[in-house]
DNA sequence: CAGTGGTCTAGACCACGAA
DNA sequence: TCGTGGTCTAGACCACTGG
């Protein structure tokens, strides 16, 4: 895979898009050539290496540290979710033990509006409901396309980060999130879950997560006890 | 201002730091100088100018356009909170009419965890409420150091973005903001605002904003009804 | 056409990390 | 000490925009 001098595309364009498929594909462990054996590799000049380079690290693909080489990004999903922090987080900042258990898991059909947002009749449903220190705060839908969902019902989903598990087991890449949170009045059986009167309204978060070609891998509906629980999400304008 | 040889700062950090105060001083227009011009006035090469430069497209202070030349950003705040939002834009999509009208606005010490947040026992209050079509869906508590409260009190609040005044008419810029968003119990009184039964619970969402050097310049509390209002956000890996 | 930024080369020296 | 990435130069040609 070389590239090609007729072609209209920049060498560093041609050059970052091999890079990118060379990494994706694992052919490097962590770290991959330096800048002068890839110099030699493509026969173009240091500048035109490093611009390609910049690119990946500006993507967050690779990470370079001076002296040492250029590196592989393995940031877990939590620092994507950056922004916006993660339950686990939040529990453990207020100095209480997050935990999550499993309440059923199977495939099933319904509700009919999951199926076309997965676009499938049929879908993996594992519902859970989450702890801190014992007390359940909150109740989790997630809904997968059948392949997915079956991969990840060979794991102990009992305090497991769900996330974690589609990037590093099952090689999925997630990429972009649309999240939506409101409130609604909770079912009955929900009120009994988590120990609330049925007069308290609960926090109500959708969650669609597509992997980098759009295809939708997770679709999640949550809720959240208002009292426990809220949602901190964070900009700054330099990274947007 | 030019850039020191002697020092072991690189070039293209002192002329990056350079242009940027030159930038916000506001002696450009919208154009800054062509990179042949900055290479002379610094006596360095076009690739140290152009590193510098890089710097602060990626900053989103400057932006390139070719064959024309550099440009300050000038990107609106709307586009800022561009992963979060807006109010008009939910309700213009919506298929409805937003419009924003003030219910009071005054200097006020209360309530005190206000004042602790801005730092000042005294502060600003413009309390207004959101409609959409003609109903009311949310109560806005904005809260402000007293210089800018009186500033702002200058307009019309009617109908207008705060965020637009504090950047355009205050000179103020906003550079990051933390919201918690969770529910809870409306009073009396917004139930009655809001023309609510008193078991729904509202959506409550607190805001800060911070300018560039971490000031406090807003303090807001919202209120909103979960069945007319939902919070959308969204992130992609690749920009964080 | 002139002026702008975009791409690319060939080479130099420096700063850091590990052996 | 050696290999790595970081900084910087001097110069070339290309591609886009506007008069």
């Amino acid at each position: 895979m070389e590239v090609d001098y007729k072609s209209h595309i920049p060498l560093h364009v041609q050059i970052r898009l091999i890079l990118e498929k060379e990494i994706m594909s694992g052919i490097y462990k962590e770290k991959i050539p330096g800048e002068l054996e890839l110099m030699n590799r493509f026969s173009v000049a240091r500048s035109t290496v490093r611009q390609a380079i910049r690119a990946l690290v500006d993507d967050g693909i690779l990470e370079k540290v001076h002296g040492k080489g250029t590196f592989i990004s393995f940031k877990p999903v939590e620092e994507w979710l950056g922004s916006f922090r993660t339950y686990s987080e939040i529990v453990n900042e207020m100095g209480m033990k997050p935990d999550i258990r499993v309440l059923t898991q199977h495939e099933t059909s319904s509700p009919k509006e999951v199926g076309r947002t997965l676009g499938a009749d049929n879908f993996y449903l594992i519902q859970r409901v989450r702890y801190a220190d014992e007390v359940p705060i909150g109740i989790e839908y997630n809904y997968y396309p059948l392949e997915i969902g079956y991969k990840l019902s060979q794991h102990n989903l009992n305090n497991a980060s769900t996330y974690n598990l589609l990037e590093n087991q099952s090689g999925l890449k997630l990429w972009e999130a649309k999240q939506i949170i409101t409130a609604r009045v909770p079912t009955q059986e929900e009120c009994e879950l988590l120990d609330i009167p049925n007069t308290m309204w609960v926090l109500f978060i959708e969650r669609i997560n597509n992997d980098q070609d759009g295809n939708t891998i997770e679709y999640e509906q949550s809720i959240y006890r208002p009292d426990m629980y809220a949602f901190v999400v964070s900009f700054d304008r330099k990274k947007i």
